[in-house]
RNA sequence: GGGGCUGUAGUUCAGUUUGGUUAGAACGCCGGCCUGUCACGCCGGAGGUCGCGGGUUCGAGCCCCGUCGGCCCCGCCA
């Protein structure tokens, strides 16, 4: 038997040689005794032709007559260069064909609900239903080869360096804070749950104290969350975790895996990657996980603006301004629309000022030449360009002028295509304040070191006390992140006293592993990354959907086994569990 | 939980403003012809639960109410 190539491989190097190949039939052109037929595989498309005037037997041609769009076929031909005049320079396989002798219908297929090719235009709907077909596309198709080569790559450098791959519980136990669980009924115990882990955070702890020193996984971990484009309620993590280390050892250990990984989509990632504080990211970019592709940082102009007769900035904390290049073109309307995104993100207004002939602004009557002038110099603007200007309590200010600042890149074009800019964000703040709550909750997690100089904050100023914590950030996207933990039990139990957990529910809660801290636990450390998120950068996807093989909908649902769906009254019963009325 | 967009042949859409004869187009599909196509071409043909349910009306794809699904955003995501 003739040996099997794969059709998108197919180069003039292979010209005279016998092959047979064996896809799917993309397309066939009949022109009655000469019937071109291109034939995908999972490697690309290749041209066949069956020719009655160039071997083909009549049954050979009855059986090309007979194939349609998704047929599974076997054929055996010979490779043939074409004459000048015939290639196809759009085809990777252009410069050849086959010219078949045999061809063998292996299964028919019904009509495809949508063309299997890149660019369809088929409903994401329809899509999801027949997901199978979708992922015939080849750009679906070769994002799930990009994401089988980062998953290998990843494997292979842990290895190199040490880890060992350790699989951790799918059923495990609730830990509420944090995302919502997603719960799983014990039919041996009526009336407990397992949950799906969020992360295998405690497990891998668990690993340093059994002593295995170095430990990764590619975890699929759960959260029952509503979903967006760049998450999915179950996901994939890239899990770390090492003893006897520190954070520059995390941060070689990522660097390191990155060079490696984002090669292999033509991403050069230039090492060390820059750094930046978590105070200093939201002073210049209002978010702690800055796109640094593009500028219009945002600036302090409390100053200048205590200076106008202007309430609203007499009366402010802090007065905070973007300036948008060439923005004095914007219209009235596009300015208004600023305005109202930014009361919907939390600003009690938005000022604005243009600096041309007109001085243009929005508290014209208030400002004087000198004030004009002072803002002018303050922002360092050029003319025609606008400033964007928001004023209140410092966190908001920074947070909705952050992402006005996202949107406004975003519509006037300011972030250039194919760039990566990798960054790592450190000292955060261990502690955030809760207002609903009132109270203080772990901005990463209730196992992240405080700074050693920090310890005596716990108690004292837990506002203050900073974090041993890292973020790793790619265009404005969080790829991933993680801490060195606490290892000392005295220090846990402070760190749950300020988080007001008492005893007895961090006993209930985290009681195993407050134990297994008491027989020794290693200094220890770790970090997680979005596999997803990675791949979908590297693939230039714009949704997560397009680099999981079989993704949710933003309802959380699957349309081609439309799960969730109810069960049987009998599977209920087992698990001991009625339903309310009315569901 | 809130906001925006959306659902009409297999597919992508038009038709909804101003309710009115038989709901159109392109691609795809089916049959026929065709030896250099790769968006093949030419001739002929079939194909509709206007998401679903109810209401208003002499009459609803179009108006009203409800409901189901898809996408994006806010909240949420330690």
């Amino acid at each position: 038997m003739t040996e099997r190539v794969y059709a998108g491989t197919l180069r003039r190097e292979k010209v005279g040689r016998k092959v047979a190949l064996a896809g799917w039939v993309q397309k066939r052109r009949d022109f009655g005794e000469l019937i071109f037929v291109d034939l995908r595989d999972r490697s690309g498309i290749c041209q066949v032709v069956v020719d009655r005037e160039r071997g083909a037997s009549e049954e050979t041609v009855n059986t090309a007559k007979e194939l349609r769009s998704e047929f599974v076929v076997r054929l055996e031909g010979e490779v043939v260069e074409r004459t000048e005049g015939q290639k196809n320079p759009k085809l990777a396989t252009g410069d050849v064909e086959i010219v078949a002798t045999h061809v063998e219908i292996l299964a028919r297929a019904d009509t495809p609900p949508f063309a299997v090719e890149d660019d369809t235009d088929a409903a994401e709907e329809l899509r999801l239903k027949y997901r199978y077909l979708d992922l015939r596309r080849p750009s679906l198709t070769q994002n799930m080869m990009l994401r089988h080569k980062v998953a290998f790559a990843v494997r292979d450098y842990m290895n190199r360096n040490g880890f060992l791959e350790v699989e951790t519980p799918i059923l495990t136990k609730s830990t509420p804070e944090g995302a919502r669980d997603y719960l799983v009924p014990s039919r041996v115990h009526h009336g407990t749950f397992y949950a799906l882990p969020q992360s295998p955070q405690i497990f891998k702890q668990l690993c340093m104290v059994a002593g295995l020193e170095r430990y990764f996984q590619i975890a699929r971990c759960f959260r029952d969350e509503d979903l967006r484009r760049d998450r999915q309620p179950e996901f994939t993590q890239i899990d770390v975790e090492a003893s006897f280390i520190n954070e520059e050892f995390i941060y070689t250990l990522i660097e390191g895996l990155f060079t490696e990984v984002f090669p292999l989509a033509g991403i050069p990632v230039p090492v060390p990657f820059p750094r930046m504080s978590w105070h200093e990211a939201m002073e210049r970019f209002g978010i702690d996980r800055p796109d640094m592709r593009f500028g219009m940082e945002l600036k302090d102009v409390t100053a200048v603006a205590r200076t106008i007769e202007f309430e609203p900035f007499r009366a402010a904390a802090t007065v905070r301004a973007i300036v948008v290049p060439g923005g004095a073109s914007l219209s009235r309307k596009r300015i208004d629309d600023l305005t109202e995104e930014a009361k919907k993100l939390g600003a009690s207004g938005l000022i604005w000022v243009k600096f041309d002939a007109q001085h243009a602004s929005s508290i014209k009557k208030f400002l004087t030449d000198a004030s004009f002038d002072a803002l002018r110099q303050t922002l360092r603007v050029n003319e025609n360009d606008l400033a964007l200007i928001i004023a209140g309590k410092e966190l908001k200010v920074l947070d909705a002028l952050g992402q006005l600042r996202l949107r406004v890149a975003r519509e006037q074009g300011m972030i250039p295509e194919n760039r990566f800019e990798f960054l790592w964000v450190t000292d955060f703040p261990l502690f955030e304040w809760d207002e609903e709550t009132q109270r203080y909750f772990a901005r990463h997690h209730p196992f992240t070191s405080p700074a050693a100089a920090d310890i005596e904050k716990l108690e004292s100023d837990p506002g203050a006390t900073m974090a041993r914590a890292y973020d790793v950030v790619l265009n404005g996207l969080e790829l991933g992140g993680g801490s060195i933990r606490i290892n000392q039990p005295e220090v846990q139990a402070r760190m749950f006293r300020a988080l007001g957990i008492t005893d007895q529910e961090a006993r209930q809660r985290f009681g195993f592993l407050m134990e297994a801290f008491r027989y020794g636990a290693p200094p220890h450390g770790g970090v997680a990354l979005g596999l997803d998120r990675m791949v979908m950068l590297m693939a230039r996807a714009e949704s997560l959907r397009d680099v999981i093989a079989f993704p949710k909908t933003a309802r959380a649902q699957d349309l081609m086994s439309d799960a969730p769906a109810a069960v049987d009254e009998k599977q209920l019963d087992e698990l001991g569990i009625a339903l309310k009325k009315g569901t």
